[in-house]
RNA sequence: CGGGGUGUGGCGCAGUUGGUAGCGCGCUACGUUCGGGACGUAGAGGCCGCCCGUUCGAGUCGGGUCACCCCGACCA
């Protein structure tokens, strides 16, 4: 299956570090996992990030920023938030140099110790929470609902490029409410416009669903994510939206007079998306030659490449895909003239294509003299010579279908790849062949664990679709289940 | 944090019994090429991850340390 497609040990390199999208580690001793997203990975992460952006504010949300740096008390006033995050703080001690005494560089000051020590955000929660006990006095000041977009610092025992970095981008929802129903309502709005977003703009199929308990972010209720299945059938985890309750309410004691004159607690949201949406994106549609980008998110939507023998020509040439250039940027497209003349067209071909650019136009001194140019799609590798002449009316079009034909082969290979596992053998002997199983489970955790322990499979999600509602027997126990879970290996 | 592996020009690698480094790609210049990753000629580019030790002499041997990759435990 899988496999067979994409390799991903051997692919690793081609997408990740061979390439454009490319993050290098750091070299520098002290930066430990962290990555540098080049001008074109960044393109698309600035492209996710505008769309998501629009999303947010278009559902009444507003930008706002907190600070970096965490006092260390702030982490431990909500008990089980600490503990879930407690493990992999970067924790600043000092804020001064001195030049060394013993020899040449710097050293720490042992004068300038800060008297708390300021914690690297690993998530904005406690931070963020303790800002909105001075915003919030009144039920006319709820809901509140605000979004950051920052960088956080998890340090993780074990990086991976974009899937699990020292220090990430992301956004992070804060909202407060005066109601539960109406904090369970935000929890599920938000993760509904994350399965929209992979779905619509990144062609990436996912399905919604809750996580077990012990799969829940550290100080949640109730935890929600998208879920994605990539090529080598393993699961990734998307994106997640939780519903805190009160917790962080009470932690920071944020309590408002409501319309009967009584002081409440409010309820509480938090969900996020991260640049790990960039590992989800190259996983789930790169091939064999290099990414494919879906047109939606695509820095670059259309690369001409001119082929020529004379000057004369290319001058010719390079006009014409001028004159073409203009008519695409006229409809809102990105594109890109490749008149790079110490290279050879096929070179430039194998390049474009690495880079994942949807759509390409070729014209040649035989397209100049028929007024034919000739178009590459990227998700299909095919091409054709079509008219010179419209071409700009036709392009957009593709791109559509190309951004169409990318999900649907997403979804069918999910499809293909989702199964409907009723015993434990068969549960081991298709774990080892990658996608979800989806199966009866008795619903505690001591089972969920055992079959992690002996399968390395996890419960990705339990769908929140009725659909899956079915009576039936535990694979591992064989106690009842009245409903279907989505396991699988999981990044 | 446990197990395994790797650190040598920008990238990918070689380097024998220890004797101050080589190949391919890329880069620069010139020429010939140009419809799917061109070729020739001439060049430039390296405190061999870092520290300590053994030795007359260390890329090579020993110890330590740091980083990265893979497999676990942990996690977005």
């Amino acid at each position: 299956m899988a496999k067979e497609i994409v390799n991903r040990e051997d692919n690793y390199s081609l997408w990740y570090n061979n390439l454009v999208v490319k993050a290098d580690l750091a070299e520098n001793s002290a930066v430990r996992g962290c990555m540098v997203i080049k001008p074109y990975g960044y393109a698309i992460w600035e492209k996710m990030q505008a769309q998501l952006d629009k999303m947010f504010k278009d559902s009444g949300h507003v930008n706002a920023y907190f600070p970096l740096f965490i006092p260390k008390s702030f982490l431990s006033k909500e008990a089980e938030h600490v503990d879930g995050f407690a493990k992999e703080c970067a924790v600043v001690t000092h804020h001064r140099l001195m030049s060394n005494p013993d020899g040449p560089g710097v050293v720490v000051d042992p004068d300038a110790k800060l008297e708390e020590e300021l914690i690297v955000r690993p998530t904005s929660e406690t931070i963020i929470w303790n800002t909105y006990r001075n915003w919030i006095k009144s039920y006319r000041d709820l809901p509140l609902l605000v979004n950051q977009w920052a960088n956080v610092v998890r340090w993780e025992m074990r990086t991976r490029l974009f899937l699990r970095t020292a220090e990430f981008l992301w956004q992070e929802g804060h909202t407060a409410h005066s109601t539960k129903s109406e904090a369970i309502e935000e929890t599920e709005r938000m993760v509904h416009i994350y399965e929209k977003f992979a779905r619509e703009y990144m062609a990436m199929p996912v399905m919604v669903g809750r996580k077990s308990q012990s799969e829940r972010f550290a100080g949640a209720l109730d935890t929600l994510c998208i879920e994605a299945l990539m090529q080598d059938g393993k699961a990734l985890q998307a994106g997640t939206s939780h519903f805190l309750g009160q917790n962080f309410a009470k932690a920071f004691d944020v309590q408002y007079t409501n319309k009967e004159g009584k002081l409440d607690y409010v309820w509480a949201t938090s969900w996020g998306v991260s640049t790990r949406l960039m590992g989800a994106l190259i996983m789930s549609h790169s091939d064999n030659n290099g990414l494919v980008l879906p047109p939606k998110l695509a820095p670059i939507h259309v690369v001409m490449v001119p082929i020529y023998k004379s000057q004369e020509d290319r001058s010719k040439i390079l006009e014409q895909m001028n004159e073409i250039k203009e008519k695409l940027q006229k409809r809102g497209l990105s594109v890109k003239i490749d008149d790079r003349d110490n290279l050879r067209s096929g070179f430039k071909f194998a390049e474009w294509e690495l880079k994942g650019v949807p759509v390409r136009i070729a014209i040649g001194p035989k397209d100049m003299e028929k007024g034919t140019v000739e178009i590459a799609r990227r998700d299909t590798l095919t091409k054709e010579f079509i008219s010179m002449e419209g071409v700009e009316e036709l392009i957009p079009d593709l791109l559509d279908e190309i951004q169409e034909n990318i999900y649907d082969k997403a979804l069918k290979f999910r499809e293909k790849n989702t199964y409907v596992v009723d015993s434990y053998d068969d549960f081991k002997s298709k774990i080892e062949e990658g996608g979800f199983l989806l199966c009866h489970w008795d619903g505690t955790a001591e089972t969920e664990e055992k079959i992690k322990a002996e399968t390395k499979a996890t419960i990705r999600f339990i769908p929140i679709d009725d659909s899956y509602k079915e009576e039936g027997k535990c694979i591992y126990t064989g106690k009842p289940s009245g409903r279907r879970v989505f396991f699988a290996r999981a990044y």
